[in-house]
DNA sequence: ATGAAAGCGCTAACAT
DNA sequence: ATGTTAGCGCTTTCAT
């Protein structure tokens, strides 16, 4: 465990000095920091984290707060979020919680003992402390997820993307349209649902609740779940919108289970497009949320609004676009 | 920020008496531990965790060692593992590591960093550096992948794994049997590919190199590329062992683009059992690792040797299992 | 059972 | 340009 205090001694300097050439300080004589450089090299000396980040009282870390059951699509969102910060200098702390009150208490506690730098939400938390904790000690936060509480978002346009995904539907000719909708916990499901029900206003086939389920999660076996309800309750739909990838994949499951085939039988569409929609059989037809870009620029915004450059902490809308693959196809002419 | 002197100036004590109660030391006076704990309930304060963390010379962290591009394995793994940690009482931090020599080093630089309590292997680190730095400041480790530098291992025992895979298939009657492997940079895959070979030569079936392909990467899109390697240099085989599932799913899409049916004409098996293998059309037959066992069992290890509890640091050798689903039959009579 | 004092490894004024 | 000094917030002897 080699301190500052000993390249210090070796070098026949102050420690000030060292840790000025560590930080990156531009007033140390050349030939000086050469020295403690060689010698920083040759000890493997690293500075201690936690000494730094005691005095300096921050951590140069940023957390992703993202739920404990996450998604594809998050995993995916993570992994280049991550990525980006790196590349900005802060470590990433991984913040996993559930949706429920005591797992949002220990997601404040966490936030209270380190001296985070930033935060990025793909997860809503309900908890008003946990943004009164934020704004208090002013920790810079961005959402991939939603505009709350003040804090900047990157998003798609959910409702449109919903929208536009129906469209892609009833463009193909489907009038009986069913959708498996997710637990109304996060708001972009809600406002998928919303979308639903607009387009079908919209295309003049009217809202039927007897075509909406809600899966309790947004992942393959809600789907299941979702396809198998529907099905309880009528079998003349065409199509079906289902809120998420990884629902519409649970459905077609469910579907060729029954024999019914996708797209012959039955189109499925999604939203999200992850990793796998391309690879499942059939390819699944989606909408796609521009993945990278959310990533990098919810790093790049949080990275702006904690070194203080530029403070458009708008947050911003990013384009979605319709993926067609396997899974949907023009309506049979003679529906039963 | 509240920290533990406006604590001991508001209970009218001193910070020692603060820090015995919230360490729970129990030479305490339970009245003025009562009240010292209503203060903190009201102030809401949390230790700093960077203050902690120097003085004691420990973070009460664990890092898990996973590549940077995570399979869906790993992923269901690392969020058991994270899971069992933080019911030990650790944080878990993320050490994404890319297969080559500069990004091991960045994971080297960070684990000096941190004064970590323990690691999980879930990647292999070349770097002989990671490990004498790691004996050296006496920092626990346990591994899922493999038995390496001393570090033990709860792991499945691939090459019997691999055999399994195959005697299944060779007992449903196939002969012409294909692998795809992976990049032999992870030692597991090194193993997979020997028990398919030994499998081969005690079935009498013998071994032909031009009937295994090395797929770069384990995921997806290797899978394809395996399997177009494959049809491109006969397409007399009947079945298909891939290393991972996710070289199996990939298999098994690009069959299905050219109109070979799974299993009709080809059988696929793959091994770890993802989540996705049971969903997937066809479901996918493979040899099940015991994830939850192998995550319950590191954490707990790595929790037994950081707290000097029972030294079986030997490691296990966990129990896996062929989980027959829709992707192997019977193979056709006569064969083309 | 409790307080006083020392110190973990570092950075940041403040001198020089 | 460099050394000296004073903490950062906590835990832990060491007294009492």
């Amino acid at each position: 465990m080699v301190s500052i205090k000993d390249i210090a001694k070796r070098a026949g300097m102050s420690p000030s000095t060292v840790s000025r050439v560590v930080t990156g300080k531009n007033n140390v004589n050349p030939k000086k920091r050469e020295l403690i450089l060689k010698l920083i090299e040759e000890t493997g000396y690293v500075p201690n984290k936690a000494a730094r980040e005691m005095v300096m009282r921050r951590s140069f870390a940023v957390a992703i707060v993202i739920p404990d059951m996450f998604n594809i699509f998050q995993r995916q969102l993570f992994s280049i979020i991550e990525r980006y910060l790196i590349s900005f200098g802060y470590h990433t702390l991984f913040f996993f919680v559930k949706p429920d009150a005591s797992s949002e208490k220990d997601c404040i506690t966490r936030l209270k003992e380190e001296r985070l730098d930033g935060i990025i939400m793909l997860h809503e938390i309900k908890d008003r402390e946990f943004y009164q904790y934020l704004s208090a000690s002013k920790i810079h936060a961005v959402s991939t997820i939603l505009n709350t509480a003040g804090i900047p978002a990157i998003t798609i346009d959910d409702r449109q993307a919903a929208i536009d995904a129906m469209n892609h539907l009833i463009n193909l000719g489907h009038k009986n349209i069913d959708m498996i909708g997710g637990a109304s916990f996060f708001s972009f499901g809600v406002k998928r649902i919303e979308g639903y029900k607009e387009a079908l206003e919209a295309g003049g086939l009217g809202f039927d609740e007897m075509r909406l389920v809600n899966a309790p999660l947004y992942n393959m076996e809600s789907g299941m779940y979702g396809m198998r309800e529907l099905m309880l309750r009528s079998r003349d739909f065409t199509a079906v919108f289902a809120g998420t990838d990884e629902l519409a994949l649970g459905a077609i499951r469910t579907l060729e289970d029954h024999r019914i085939r996708v797209p012959d039988d039955v189109s499925v569409i999604g939203i999200d497009d992850i990793d796998i929609a391309g690879y499942f059989c059939p390819r699944l037809t989606t909408i796609r949320q521009p993945l990278i870009e959310i990533g990098e620029q919810s790093a790049l915004l949080l990275h702006r609004l904690i070194s203080g450059q530029g403070v458009q902490s708008a947050g911003a809308v990013l384009p979605h676009s319709l993926i067609i693959r396997e899974s949907t196809s023009l309506t049979r002419r003679g529906q039963p």
